[in-house]
DNA sequence: CGAATGAATATTGTTGACAATCTACCATAC
DNA sequence: GTATGGTAGATTGTCAACAATATTCATTCG
């Protein structure tokens, strides 16, 4: 049901021996539907869950109902929670189940350091590449974000946040690089989710920082959009930990262990 | 079809703390064995024959195969493999197997560049840090790298480097950067594995560099330590090329054998 | 009343079988 | 001789059943 029984074909169905992509209309399909096997698109569709934050971090999740509401078997889903588990989404306790994975204030500081020396790379690096569209798009971000700054609207900042830092990185040209930061940005966001929506009156701040980032890029200042990325993901991380701090003290709301 | 009708499952109670490890003399090998699952087993033993080179890149690996080697059955075989892949250790082709992966050689030069990053942090971040029997280890190692390198013996120079830096990975106190940084070491081993045999003539060069970067470790001169690793990594990167590029050999694609 | 015990249930770990797809090979036509 | 078409074998993708372990809950004993 699930499986392409018959993929029509031309009169001359002979495949070439190198498959370079076909230019068809339908081409993109049918190589998407080659692809992706049940484990890719239950392993996306949790990834997507998780940092939306549709499933919070510490849920435990249960191979029969994921199964049974995806329409697939348990195998997909467990071979998913490998991945997602070596992604540092999921975390695994044998004979117990996998549960989305909390970050803890102490990792959260330690990835803080990873993340502020990737994003210096990517400062330096875009400096250098950037191309004259992403520069603009980097500028309609900013724009957008002042505009949410002067709202407080710290809904429509956070997709801005992560859109700005995503074209960044993109444009520092290295795909081992963007990689590496994708992954360190998703663990945080498992742990700032909440944080961020809080702290309303960092966002202007923070977005004259992004401001002063696209400006050095635009210079080509290497070293200054390294410094000032540098100093952006720390001041990030510390804004949201005295953010967490006088929220934890003040509204002692009930939270998840 | 596949996402329709997901409901979000609400966050699980905080569980009880963990029992406290037994402090029997057989307690450590129970809790190995309690925690690990034969797909963790079959993961560990893979990672192990791929970065040793057992199983060179470009290695296609059949499950069944693999299974019966191991004394398993396909489930937790097709489960390390996620986990690998997500590790960027191995590649999959749907309905065509999973491959040990080849980092090309634009490939290497990108994450050379993060390699260099993360190892600038950790040495800025072991300068503060580094305890004085971590100081004294890697004096040590340096020592012998030494001798490695008058006798132009890289086969024992290989783990001394290894070692090197994941001591100095861990004087960082670190954990998130040193996950990061041993994946990335990872999927470089699968590219200079041969390359780093034949540049005997860098050893001596390469250990004069680890010895001056303990120096300022000990020193706790943060910004030179930095500085220090960043241009070995950058360095090690070119000598490797340059060897590569002159000594230029067919590598032919083996199967497992 | 609370802690301990043990059966009943639920969940995960593992396996083998079946279906879908690809690869290798051979027969045949031109 | 080369290329096309088709068949057989091998390999991967998926599933459902079984085994092992953990959790729940009623029951009993102190």
């Amino acid at each position: 049901m699930l499986g392409v029984g018959f993929i029509p074909r031309s009169p001359m169905p002979a495949r070439k021996p190198t498959p370079v992509p076909v230019p068809s209309p339908h081409g993109a399909a049918i190589e998407m539907l080659r692809q992706h096997s049940l484990t890719t698109l239950v392993q996306r569709e949790l990834q997507h869950q998780i940092v939306t934050g549709e499933l919070p971090a510490g849920t435990k999740l249960n191979e029969a109902d994921i199964a049974a509401e995806l329409r697939v078997s348990r195998g997909p889903v467990r071979e998913a929670f490998r991945a997602l588990d070596q992604a540092g989404l999921l975390r695994t306790e044998k004979n117990r189940g996998v549960f989305v994975r909390q970050v803890s204030l102490e990792e959260a500081n330690e990835i803080y350091e990873v993340r502020a020396a990737l994003d210096a790379l990517i400062g330096r690096l875009a400096a250098k590449r950037i191309t004259p569209p992403q520069l603009a798009r980097l500028r309609a971000i900013v724009k957008l974000m002042h505009a949410a700054g002067r709202a407080l609207d710290s809904e429509a900042y956070f997709p801005l946040n992560i859109e700005f830092h995503e074209v960044l990185g993109e444009a520092a040209g290295n795909k081992a690089l963007l990689a590496n930061y994708r992954r360190i940005v998703n663990e945080l966001n498992l742990y700032r989710r909440e944080a961020i929506a809080r702290d309303a009156k960092g966002i202007p701040i923070s977005a004259r920082e992004h401001e002063d980032i696209v400006n050095a890029v635009a210079k080509g200042d290497a070293h200054l959009a390294e410094r000032l990325l540098f100093d952006h993901v720390i001041g990030g991380r510390d804004r949201i930990e005295r953010t967490l701090a006088t929220n934890a003290t003040e509204t002692p709301k009930r939270k998840r262990a």
